[in-house]
DNA sequence: TAGTCCGACTGGTATAGACAACTAGTTATA
DNA sequence: TATAACTAGTTGTCTATACCAGTCGGACTA
């Protein structure tokens, strides 16, 4: 028997509902994606309030390691897929540095794909695309340039709203579409003019370019995000773990 | 009156309690530090049951507008030092990008200060002060080499086990001291040869140096961490693969 | 005067139940 | 066959209540 609840114990119910579900995501009994009881379930198979149960779930939720679709269920979450591929490491690192992040949405438009970015985006020239860009600031001091491009028939539905969300969670979740894996490209470069201005740094400083490339579980490739980092601000800080 | 509870609103009660709270909040009419009415007054108030407003409150805490002080009330917090300071920020900053932060203590001692730090501390060189060096990992790789200094006559009674636990909860609710502000400095440098041995690079590696100074509100300064990243400028491409 | 106790406040935990909203599969109907 | 209705499951919201556990101040006591 794996009833490991306490009703005597100091330790409150919810907490040790909480653990039991954590030890056993941890412990790989509970999958990615799988669902886990519902909170009925727990709440008979202990003996205690459902009420219980939701706090202890809710507060999984909160930190991320489940999360509940009304209709169908709770489900072990996903690692965060934004963070896990680094995608908003300028937020995290720029609270890391202590300073206070922000981004400026300066362009949404739907467009025709060129060259280089069918190619990377894996459909025809003259396909549409959607082409957002953004502003990264830093205590309001603009850090880098972002441009982000997606073919527009694999996102139907997208709006400025949902950009200014995350766009990762929309494309999961909405659309339910799995995205896999990211590569990235690092290489120096001169801010040209556009980006000088945006930057407001002189035209030919020295700039960081990054290109990412991510892609679904299919193989299809899902973006293509150019950034444009200043060099004299900007350092970047890239994790390399679980070679 | 401000009774803006929708009771037939297909808004949820806990989000409009929520959103009136937020309000007041960033309109200033709730000053950070300052107490809010209490859960059974605002049940009273609203004529809605009081785990309602328990749920508006705990998102809020959740969100990091409010913190609750068992006995005490539930206070709007002081975002500033927590964002800004980025107090927590490794660990935070870890967790989010799915990594397992930890942190391993390598050196407590008293030592006397010198020229910078003591400067730095606002204090003579030769007086007393806590020197510690943390290592801060993700998935147990060491990513950060972290050595905080305080004035050892400041913070009386600072043992190791307080230094593993949280260093500001203990500064302001045991000794009483209000932290008020931080600034920081960053640069660009290389890994020296104990750095490189604690961080597992090679000597010369770039790393990025942050020095953060905090503040009491009194002026005093409490803290100096300096913290040294290792940096990766020369990776080139990067794949990151999900599970 | 100094200390103790009590009462009135705060948030923390837990219950049992109700109904709404949503999902997905099955069954009945046009 | 296609569609609508039903059903049984899920989470979401909300209520009313109870008692526990800290905090703080005032009244009483030694």
């Amino acid at each position: 028997m794996k009833n490991m609840i306490d009703k005597y114990s100091p330790l409150p119910i919810y907490y040790q509902i909480e653990e039991a579900i954590k030890g056993r995501i941890e412990k790989g009994e509970l999958q990615e994606g799988e669902m886990i009881p519902s909170e009925r379930e727990y709440a008979e198979t202990y003996g205690i309030s459902r009420m219980t149960v939701r706090q202890a779930i809710t507060n999984l939720v909160n930190d991320g390691y489940l999360t509940r679709r009304k209709g169908k269920g709770t489900f072990v979450a996903n690692q965060k897929i934004e963070q896990k591929l680094g995608l908003t490491s300028f937020t995290e690192d720029m609270k890391a540095r202590g300073l206070k992040p922000s981004t400026k949405l300066i362009d949404f438009q739907i467009s025709e794909a060129r060259g280089k970015i069918a190619a990377g985006l894996g459909i025809h020239p003259g396909d549409e695309i959607y082409e957002i860009q953004r502003v990264r600031l830093a205590d309001n001091i603009p850090m880098a340039l972002e441009t982000t491009y997606l073919a527009a028939d694999l996102v139907k539905g997208l709006n400025q709203r949902i950009v200014q969300g995350s766009l990762y969670q929309f494309v999961e979740e909405e659309l339910g579409l799995n995205i896999d894996y990211a590569t990235q490209e690092l290489e120096a470069s001169v801010a040209r003019e556009t980006e000088s201005e945006v930057l407001r740094i002189a035209k030919g400083t020295p700039v960081l370019l990054i290109r990412r490339y991510t892609y679904l579980k299919d193989g299809r490739p899902l973006e293509l995000v150019q950034s444009i980092y200043r060099g004299d601000r900007y350092k970047f800080i890239i994790d390399m773990q679980r070679g």
